[in-house]
DNA sequence: TTGCATCTACGAAACTATTCGTATATCATT
DNA sequence: AATGATATACGAATAGTTTCGTAGATGCAA
């Protein structure tokens, strides 16, 4: 299952915060860009017929949870966006990601650690 | 600029190939998928539109040329990408990138060279 | 229980990306 | 110069995403 952009943000507020009304997802996504409530709502509706997110009914609002962890979303994402953008390179992308982007002490030890996983003797 | 993947797909073979003209250009790209001469023509025409491609129309068959370069392009949407992705860390990315894609020795190396210069004591 | 605030459902508009058909232009060959 | 192959231009259908307005349901508070 490929999240558009906007399911993505909703997505987002869901792994953070998790299950929520729609009320609260709003507030929490128009902190960063207008959307109106309606919108919101209908994306959301639309992510349960598409099984992104399950629901429960019970009371007047709606309680909504993700259906699909931010991991498996992530590999699912990550792996187009090599195949299309990077031609199937993930060494360039992750070259590029590093060159182009700040990562603190902790993350560079914990990449470097992975990396002897991979490869003890490189 | 950001290109849709249709386009990026079309500016792959640019970049691999050099200018081409719109036949060899389909010629390449049905080689992976199904695609009519005049879906091709029609995106390269709005490609030029956009800017992302220049064209010589001095023979019958113009000749487009890429107008924006790969490793650009590949920022431009890498950015992005970490952004709604990953919410902006790029270091999950490269965990996530490293831990399910193959990485060749050389690659490795050099992704490790990399690290070293970024923080030579970590 | 009446009314107000808030909720859901849903249709449809606006926009973008992708697709291709058809009309027309160009050029090489006869 | 006429023919046929191949080119471009362009309108328009289709599909998917995002947007919101409006109608109607629900529940709390006076």
């Amino acid at each position: 299952m490929k999240p558009t952009d906007a399911e993505l943000a909703i997505l987002h507020v869901l792994w953070q915060n998790g299950p929520s009304t729609v009320r609260q997802v709003h507030d929490q996504l128009t902190q960063d860009r207008e959307m109106g409530y309606t919108t919101a709502l209908k994306l959301m509706q639309i992510m349960h017929e598409k099984g992104l997110v399950t629901r429960t009914e019970a009371a007047k609002s709606h309680i909504y949870t993700a259906d699909v962890t931010e991991t498996d979303t992530q590999r699912t994402l990550l792996d187009r966006f090599v195949e299309t953008a990077f031609r199937g390179s993930a060494s360039k992308l992750v070259l590029q990601a590093l060159g182009q982007h700040k990562a603190s002490r902790e993350e560079l030890d914990e990449i470097k650690k992975l990396l002897n996983q991979i490869d003890p003797d490189a």
